[in-house]
DNA sequence: CTATTGTGGACCTGTGATATCCATAATAAA
DNA sequence: TTTATTATGGATATCACAGGTCCACAATAG
């Protein structure tokens, strides 16, 4: 269970995008580089970004990506959830609510069911909790913040070294 | 990006285990019956939940599985673990600190670096803490709390029918 | 000794991540 | 208008892994 290269390559293109002294449009042999990524699988994820609103693009000469809106409207949750799709992090497989009764009390009036007729189990209850949880961190930090972060160090580093 | 169906079976076998009036072994029979999972594929996840002391696991006639501690020991984070294996929610690919200079000023004298000499990937920071978020969460809720949750309706339920 | 029950290895299949290549479309500059 | 540049989308290849079956073997109770 780990978020895929892909992820890894969206963010960081993203970062590189967000620089705030880049010239508007960005090729992708610049990306491509930069991230040492091949251009071709690097475009695919450009792509997808586009498709997704998170990224503009231009063909032709001096064109190439740019962010759709300020770096500060791109969260963590955004670029995840175009690459890794919106599935939940959890389903319950038992969805038929067949002899799902895992706290029947064999031969009981009134056997406990975890799941009820709602469609409702309780594992995923708490996963779909869990998963609230992540995405509220994840919602929390955009290509901005990380941004500012990065700054503040070098620049504190830049005090150190005096 | 999913929990694999191994942890739904795991999670839902260890309930099974840990209902309060089960006898001491239940086979892998009965749990695949309750279940609907082959005995087969069910009997591997049993034996990874054994090899990491979740449950016992007793051979022979009345043979069968038990948890191997307290149902308020078992966390999910234990279960989920032991299934997804405990790799890290995110790895930046990019650990060879090449020109990854996400935040380079080109031609300053002092070029920003999102990644640092320590190999801390800001990206990969963020990540980290999500995961910890994630796993407190997890940590938190036991195949005992879900238990009782269970019964908690359950009796909810029987108030409201009279 | 025998029936029962868990263990572990071999094997199969489909799917998705990672990636490459190429033809095509769109655009700016000459 | 032509040409060079740049992004797009389809086809394809490879590989690992999830999900699952089957079987021989070991351990155990009666």
């Amino acid at each position: 269970m780990q978020y895929s290269k892909s992820t890894d390559y969206a963010l960081h293109a993203l970062l590189h995008l967000g620089h705030p002294e880049r010239h508007a449009n960005v090729g992708i042999k610049e990306l491509s580089a930069t991230l040492g990524v091949s251009e071709s699988y690097l475009s695919k994820i450009m792509s997808k970004l586009r498709q997704d609103g998170i990224v503009r693009a231009v063909p032709g000469v001096n064109g190439g990506y740019e962010l759709a809106r300020p770096a500060g409207r791109i969260t963590f949750l955004d670029v995840i959830q175009v690459m890794e799709g919106r599935e939940q992090l959890f389903e319950c497989s038992n969805s038929k609510s067949q002899q799902h009764q895992l706290l029947a009390d064999d031969g009981a009036d009134e056997p406990v069911r975890e799941r009820r007729g709602n469609g409702e189990c309780l594992v995923e209850k708490v996963m779909l909790g869990a998963q609230q949880h992540l995405h509220q961190y994840l919602q929390e930090h955009t290509i901005q913040s990380l941004l500012d972060e990065a700054f503040k160090r070098h620049f504190n580093l830049e005090g150190n070294k005096k």
